[in-house]
Order: C-alpha cells, then structure tokens, then sequence
RNA sequence: GGACGUAUAGCUCAGCGGUAGAGCACUGCAUUGACAUUGCAGGGGUCGCAAGUUCAAACCUUGCUACGUCCA
C-alpha cells in the first residue's frame, strides 16, 4: 500500500479504532500471561469528555498499550458511574425548562424518567474515549448501577453494618437546602466573604447581676438568626467576670425563652465578651456545647426546614411573623437574619459597633464587619446549613488503618511520593464519613423500618422481614448511598465480587495501577484504599499515581463560567488525537500542573508528520517491514550505529515507563525519532542506498525496515493511530502483516551498543557539523562542494566514507597530507586538523576572526579546568571519576586551542 | 494557623552535586531530490533573593520573598 503523500489524521483515526474494536484486541486471549490491570475512573454517565479526561485517559492508555505489547494480559476496566447528585440535578433543569418538577412524579416515574435520560445520553463519553484512541475492554463496559454491581455495593453496606461499622445516627450533617440532601464533608468548600459580628444584651433572668452590676449579658455572632434557636450561653469557667452567673438563666429576646448559662471550654474569654450563645441544632461547635450541657440531640430545637426557611420550634416560641422567612436575605427580600437584627435594634438589645468614618466622626453600625468563612454546597453552590437529621455513618476511622498502613509499608506505593503526606495527614483525622443521600438517583439503602422506628438492615425485603418477623410491616428506607460509596467498590465490583468463582477477580486483583487526578484523592482514591483492603484483604492497586490538572494558557483554573474551557475534541479535529496523546504525555511530569499549549500541540502534530514523511521515504526506497524480532545482522558502521541507537532508546523509554516518568517517555522516543533516525540516519543511508554496492544497500533496507518497525512499537503507546497506520502501510509487497501493531510485540534487539561504529558516526556528524558552521559564519553558500585536506592517518577512514561524506558534509574532493595554500579554512574535529583551501573565496580575516573565537573558547574552558585542578583539594577530595573527567576535558580542551592556534598562525 | 507545591532562555517546561537543556518564539541562510506541517546555522540564562554545608551548589540545608493548592 503507497502511503499518501499527505498526512491526514482523520482519515485514518476512525478506521483504526473499530478495526481494533471489532477484532477484539483491547483484550486479545492470553491466558497464560501475567495480569495487567487499570481500572479507568469511570466518569459521569451523562458526562462528556473534557480536557482533564484526557490527560487521564491518555496515560493509563499509554500504560496498557505499553504492557499490552510487552505480553501481558492486559485489562482495562472501563464503565460510567451513575453519579448520583450530578445526574438528578441535570434531569431536574431539564424539567424546569419545561415548567415540570420532580415532585410532579412518583419516585419510580422520576427514576424511569433519568433512566431514559442515561440511555439517550450515557454514549456520549464513551464515544469520545474511542476517539481519543484508548483501548479499554469495551466487551465488559459496565455501569455503576447495573444489577451485579448494585448486588456488590448492597452487601457491602450490610456487611459493614453488621460489623459494626455503618450505624444510623442523629446529629448535625451538612445540609444543602437546594439539593435538599445531606452531602459529606469533603463536598463542602470553605471561602471566606464578607459579613458581620453583631452583638447582643441578653438579659438576665431573676433580676440576677454580673459583678460590675450589668443586668444582661453580651454575646456576639455572625449568624443573628440562629437565636431564635439558642438552648444556652456559654462562659469560660475560669472566666471570673461570669463566674457568679453560672447556673443563672437568660430571657432571650424575640422568643423570650429563657435559656441556662453554663460553663464550657468552648467559651474563649479573649474573643469578644467572652459568652457565647449556643445553638445546638444549627451549628457543630454548639451541638457538642450542648451535648456537654445535657441536651440530647434529639431535643436539640430546630427552627429551619429543608430548604433553610424559619420553621416553628419544639417549644412553639418563634412568633408568627418569622414563620417562612428564608434564613437570610435572598433575591432581594429580607430574611430572619434582618428581622432578627432589626427587632433586637428595636428593642435595644443590639449593641451598635462604632467606628469613625473618614471625617473622624463617630458612626454607629448594626454590626462590626468581618470576613466569615462560609461553607457552601460543591454542587448546589448555596450555603451549607448544619442540620439536626438521622443519617447513615460509616466509621471511616476504622477502615481508614489498614489503608494507611498499606502505604506505610509500601504495600501501595503513591507517585509522586509528595502526595504521601497529604493522604496520611487526611486519613490520620478522617471524620465519620455521612453515606445517605435525600436523593431519587442511586443505591437505595438496604434498610427497613417498622411502625415503631426500629430498623432492619438486609440485603433484600425479605431477609430484611425474616429478621423483623411475620406480619411486621416494613418500609424501605427513603435514601440513597453517596455516589463515591458504590465507586469504592469498582476495582473489585468490576471483577466479579461478591460472586464465588469470579476468575477475573482472582487473577486481576490487585490492579496494577490507578492513574487519578489528585483532585479525587479523598473522594475515591482513599475510599477505594478503605473498601478494597476491608472486603478483599489485599489493596487495590500497588501504584497510585497522581496527576495534576490541565490548565487554561494563562495558568487558570479551566471552568466553564470563566469560558475557558478548551475541548479536547476541538483538538483531535485539528491535530489529531495522536498529537493530542503526546502532547498530554510529553507534558506529564509528576507533580505538576499542565498548562494548555496550542502551539505545541502542533509541534507534536508536525512530529507525526514528519514520522509520516519518513516512512514514504522508506517506502519509495524499497524499505520494509522487517520480519524479525532480533536486530538483523549489519556489517556498516551506519547500521550498527542505529541499531545501538535504538537499543539505547528502548533502555530509556523502558526506565522511564518503570518510574511513570511519562515526559521522559516521550522525549526519548521523539527525540530518538527526530535527531537520529530523520536527521542523521536516514541522510547518511541515501548514499549507499543510491550507491552501487548491492549488497551493501540491502543490508541497510533491512536494517532501515527493522528499525522502523521497533520506531512503530515503542511509539505505539503515545501515538497509536499513526503508527498502526504506517506499520500496515509498510508491509512488504502483496503482502499483509502477520498481526496487527496494536499487538505487536516490544523491541527485543538482542544486540548491543557498538562502541567503534557509534564513534565513527558520531565523527561523521562532528565533522559535517564543524563543516556546516564553518561556512555559514564565512558565509559561504551551504550547497558549496568543498574540496578538503586531511592528515595522512586518516586516509583510510575518510576514503571509506567519502560518498557519505560527499552526500552530507557537501565535501568535494578528499586529499591527505599538508594543504597547498594558506589561504583556507580550517576545521578542527576530534582533535584532528582539516584543512579547506578557499583560493579566492576566502575572506582571511572573517576566517581569523572564527578561529579565534574558537580558539578563546577553548581556551577558557581549558583555563577554568586548570583552575579546578590546581587546586589540591580538588584532586585529594573529589570523586576519582569526576578529576578523571576533569584531566581527560583539560587535554581535549588544550589540544583544541593549541591546533586553533597553530590554524592561526598559517594564515599569518 | 498548618501542610504541600512552584519560582531555570521571550513563552511552556526538563534537569536536582561535577563547566546550563528541550519545544515554541526570534535572527541569518537554504528551496526542483521523504518532509516548508521542512532543512542548516545561530543569538539568547549572574538557574527568585540571602546565608550556610562542600574541593565543587541550579541541584543539599536554613531563612526570606512571590505565586498556587489543600486542610483547619
């Protein structure tokens, strides 16, 4: 098949990945061959790709390829995870556009309803996945609710509970009063904004006085609303100021419930007036206030609803006209928050904060500005409200030991090593982890209630009514599990867990790796070191590797309300998804962020062009697939040399690989393919090529076909469309390849490194070089054939070169011995003087002004090498290797500038 | 407040004890021969600042500054 003369990534994109898909080699049969095995993040089924899927993808591509070719049973999970608030909340806006709600359905109607949605739309990743080239075994594609994996996330629930380690609890939760649902505490984000302090005179019951004879006590909060709620005031108890006043009560203002003061810890003596109001029910540092002072929580007072509105207390004191109100000012409209402060201003219980504006003058202000950190919701974006409820707890504490372990010991090792830290420190105070949902969307939990609240956790109904007995009505409970909760599970539940005889589990577990973005280290990464360890006695994966995000161009965050978002498939459009590929690997160096960089895209574009070009040459030059796996025999200096050059390359890319050094991967290979392959070994083989010696030319077409093919593997991984284009491309004539390159096997050249070829070409590419600069600073035309003199000794070396020294170094004639004319240029290469006699062309004083520029150069490097080693210690101290160098340089260095200088002093 | 990361050529980034590297950008030259999505040659850096360790520091230590991220 004639390769085209254009490269065009698209047209081969397409048919490369179903052919791959269709013949089944994502996951070619090897059952004898060791396990490899990744399991992808599954990503939001309702999802579309970005350009942080990616970078994902494209490693763990890269990696599975990679070992897919080295002969391992390679296995890459692929499946979509349901994504429980993500997937209701876009089905709930697609419903208001429509003017229709939730609520207008049945449960099961608005499931079904998601259902559909998750049909028409759940290909939509997947299909960007494919085009991005990645090769997951789409033959087990699965999803986070198909019934065997729900089976899994189930049992797990009941097994924890049964050991103790879920448990129903009663206790402030972080309530989202727009998803209307508790969330966990790793979605909340903390940011700071601007509010205030009030300050409040709460009177003291009884006619009862502190010691400097106030009647009330002052409290302060940033949350004024929160006192129609307050249970207590709390001092210090070695606060002598309200010592005598413990045990006392307060009248609060606006509900007029009379309150305790009790002595807490909690009360800092220096922040404020030292007393603070305690709201058990709305606030976390309270609630344990208040759990100290005697209240249980289930009398804890509650005066907001679901969705944050002020709702009546237990003890009916909140007055009417509060009733409703949101918490605090909405869409231009007052809350209780206002009400509340305006009331107590009313009544001269607010304490005004004074400050002098700018004429100096004092100016009263309901409340002392400061900036509050205020938690909010990660999906719904409102203001978290901790929230009295009855939620699912699992006691992540517990699970979270072995996993700490596991990494201690290096049972999981974390790349970058930088990320153990922050895993410890966030495993080591890990809080109860909050698992139910108030959601449609998910696993519901596996527990049921009877009249009497008692609860029944089972797999199904019926175990569940076995334990409550006969004729006990039950009720499922009305929540679902947290969306990373069932993830957990997914390097196992993917497998095959819980079934028996699961063959897949048994050989893939552990995972080899898990490639994530460090965003997701506590969500998933962490949950599925918990969960893997507890079920499965064994960690999950052995290597955690984290990657940073991709970044817009000028180093921002990428999102879409900043608008700008660059979409990956805009660039696979238009430079192909193996630029794309590279790009995300060259860019990959652990530990830190990649910001977005159009124009080397392109580069990584233009590489593949250039790889494209090659081939075509290759092609019309009677070089092909090479059909062994060892390096063929080579007699050429230039065939030995490649083939060292490769052996070299393939030691680099397989280092690289081992240590995820993905950057250094694709260096290797690209610099491996530019510099030598295009640049040096393709130029020096045109000649013999075109020369006469038959034999000669087809030792090199078989060495040029074999080195092409080991190019085509060990690029594969990074560029797999390209490569498995040209591989099919440059089969012999009539001929097909014996299998396709995706499964193809990695370089094993059985040779080694030529040590006398290597130098020899390498003073071929010194010599041209030299040969190249030299002309272009005396301005001499490139294509100029130059007729040059060398010493005597090497007259046998060059004359064995010469066509190839003709080709590349534009030489013309080759003599040896002295040069006729002092009128020449004058080349030193390798500490051999040549000698270019330029009768008439040559400007002597452009050419002396060169050669001491050369010559100064040298000498000042010699100089500096002196000095390093006229110093004693140097010598006494340093490595011997390192004075070695030193010495060894010095004497090349002084060669250099003394034939410089006797160049010099030819021209006179 | 704590933890971590980053600071190297105009830009984006490697290097992490032995005389500074890549890609892009820039300058000059080349163009009928695989490739202008090209080739050749070149200019460009007191490696954030300061002190210390060492025969030797971009690289190790400490402090400082700036930016970023996470946790409280």
């Amino acid at each position: 098949m004639t390769i085209d003369k254009n490269f065009d990534p698209a047209a081969i994109e397409t048919k490369w990945y179903s052919h791959w898909e269709d013949k089944g080699l994502f996951r070619p049969q090897r059952p004898d061959a060791a396990p490899y095995t990744i399991v992808n993040p599954p990503p939001n089924v309702t999802g579309s790709l970005h350009i942080g899927h990616a970078l994902d993808n494209t490693l763990q591509d890269v990696m599975i390829r990679y070992e897919r070719l080295r002969g391992k049973d390679a296995l890459w999970v692929v499946g979509t995870d349901h994504a429980g608030i993500a997937t209701q909340m876009v089905v709930e806006r697609q419903m208001e556009a429509k003017q229709d709600k939730r609520s207008n359905y049945s449960r099961d109607d608005f499931i079904a309803k998601v259902w559909e949605w998750k049909e028409e739309s759940g290909g939509t990743i997947t299909r960007q996945l494919r085009r991005l080239g990645c090769s997951m075994d789409w033959s087990r594609e699965q999803f986070t609710m198909d019934p065997h994996f729900s089976k899994a996330v189930i049992k797990v629930f009941v097994d924890l509970y049964n050991q103790g380690l879920i448990y129903r609890d009663k206790r402030l939760v972080n309530w989202d009063p727009k998803l209307k649902t508790a969330i966990s505490d790793l979605e909340v984000e903390t940011q700071d904004m601007k509010g205030g302090f009030w300050h409040f005179k709460y009177p003291l019951a009884g006619g009862v006085t502190l010691d400097d004879g106030r009647d009330y006590i002052e409290v302060a909060t940033t949350r004024p609303e929160t006192m129609l709620a307050d249970m207590a005031v709390a001092v210090h108890p070695d606060d002598e100021r309200y010592k005598s006043v413990i045990g006392s009560h307060v009248i609060l203002p606006i509900t007029g419930r009379r309150v305790p003061i009790v002595a807490d810890d909690h009360a800092d003596p220096e922040l404020g007036s030292g007393a603070v109001k305690i709201t058990p029910g709305h606030d976390f540092n309270d609630f344990d206030v208040g759990k100290r002072a005697g209240f249980a929580p289930g009398e804890m007072l509650n005066m907001l609803d679901a969705e944050a509105n002020v709702c009546q207390t237990a003890d009916g004191l909140v007055p009417e006209d509060f009733i409703g109100l949101h918490r605090f000012r909405r869409d231009k409209v007052d809350g209780a928050r206002e009400l509340v402060v305006q009331r107590l201003k009313e009544s001269g219980h607010l304490i005004p904060h004074i400050v002098k504006n700018k004429d100096g003058e004092e100016e009263a202000l309901n409340a002392e500005p400061r900036t509050i950190a205020t938690p909010f919701g990660d999906r719904g974006g409102v203001v978290i409200e901790p929230w009295l409820t009855d939620q699912w707890y699992v006691k992540a504490d517990v699970l979270a030991r072995p996993a700490i372990a596991a990494v201690q010991s290096g049972a999981i090792e974390i790349v970058p090593k930088s990320w153990e830290k922050t895993f410890f420190n966030w495993m080591e105070n890990i809080q109860p982890w909050c698992v139910s949902r108030q959601l449609w969307w998910g696993h519901r939990i596996p527990a049921w209630y009877d009249d009497n609240g008692n609860f029944h956790v089972a797999e199904t109904k019926e175990a569940a009514q076995k334990l409550a007995g006969d004729g006990v009505v039950l009720m499922q409970d009305q929540d679902v599990l947290d969306t990373w909760f069932s993830s957990a599970l997914w390097p196992f539940g993917t497998l095959g867990w819980p079934q028996d005889n699961a063959p897949l589990l048994a050989k893939h577990y552990p995972n080899d790796l898990l490639i994530s973005g460090f965003d997701i280290l506590f969500f998933w990464d962490a949950r599925m070191a918990m969960q893997g360890i507890h079920f499965m006695k064994d960690v999950p994966w052995r290597k955690l590797y984290l990657h940073g995000l991709v970044r817009a161009a000028d180093g921002q965050k990428m999102s879409k309300s900043k608008g700008n978002v660059v979409d990956p498939l805009g660039l696979i459009d238009q430079y192909g998804a193996d630029a794309l590929r590279f790009f995300m690997s060259a860019m990959e160096s652990q530990g830190r962020d990649i910001k977005m960089d159009d124009k080397r895209v392109e580069g990584y574009r233009n590489f593949a062009t250039k790889l494209w070009n090659a081939a075509r040459f290759a092609q019309g030059h009677g070089i092909g697939a090479s059909d062994t796996l060892a390096a063929p025999d080579a007699t050429l200096a230039v065939n030995r040399w490649i083939i060292g050059e490769v052996v070299q390359c393939q030691i680099a890319l397989d280092k690289a690989l081992s240590d995820l050094r993905f950057d250094a991967a694709a260096n290797a290979i690209y610099h491996f393919v530019w510099d030598n392959f295009c640049d040096w070994y393709l130029e020096l083989i045109k000649p013999v090529l075109q020369g006469d010696d038959g034999a000669q030319a087809a030792e090199t077409q078989r060495v040029a076909g074999w080195v092409i093919d080991q190019i085509l593997v060990m690029l594969h991984p990074f560029m797999p469309f390209i490569t498995e284009e040209l591989w099919h491309a440059l089969a012999a004539d009539n001929q097909e390849r014996k299998y396709d390159l995706i499964i193809a096997q990695w370089p094993r050249p059985q040779a080694e490194v030529d040590g006398a070829a290597k130098a020899e070409v390498e003073w071929i590419i010194a010599f041209t070089s030299a040969m190249r600069s030299a002309k272009n600073e005396l301005g001499i035309a490139p294509g100029a054939k130059l007729d040059c003199w060398f010493p005597m000794a090497m007259e046998g070396k060059v004359t064995a070169l010469y066509a190839t020294l003709e080709r590349v170094a534009r030489m013309g004639s080759a003599q040896f011995g002295e040069a006729p004319t002092e009128a020449s240029m004058q080349l030193v290469v390798d500490g051999e003087t040549i000698t270019v006699p330029l009768e008439g062309i040559i400007d002597i004083t452009a050419e002396k002004a060169r050669l001491t520029k050369a010559m100064e150069a040298a000498e000042k490097e010699a100089q500096s090498l002196e000095g390093r080693l006229g110093n004693p210690n140097f010598v006494e101290r340093a490595k011997a290797e390192a004075v070695e160098k030193a010495r060894a340089d010095l004497a090349e260095k002084k060669s250099d500038a003394e034939r410089l200088g006797a160049a010099l002093a030819r021209l006179g």
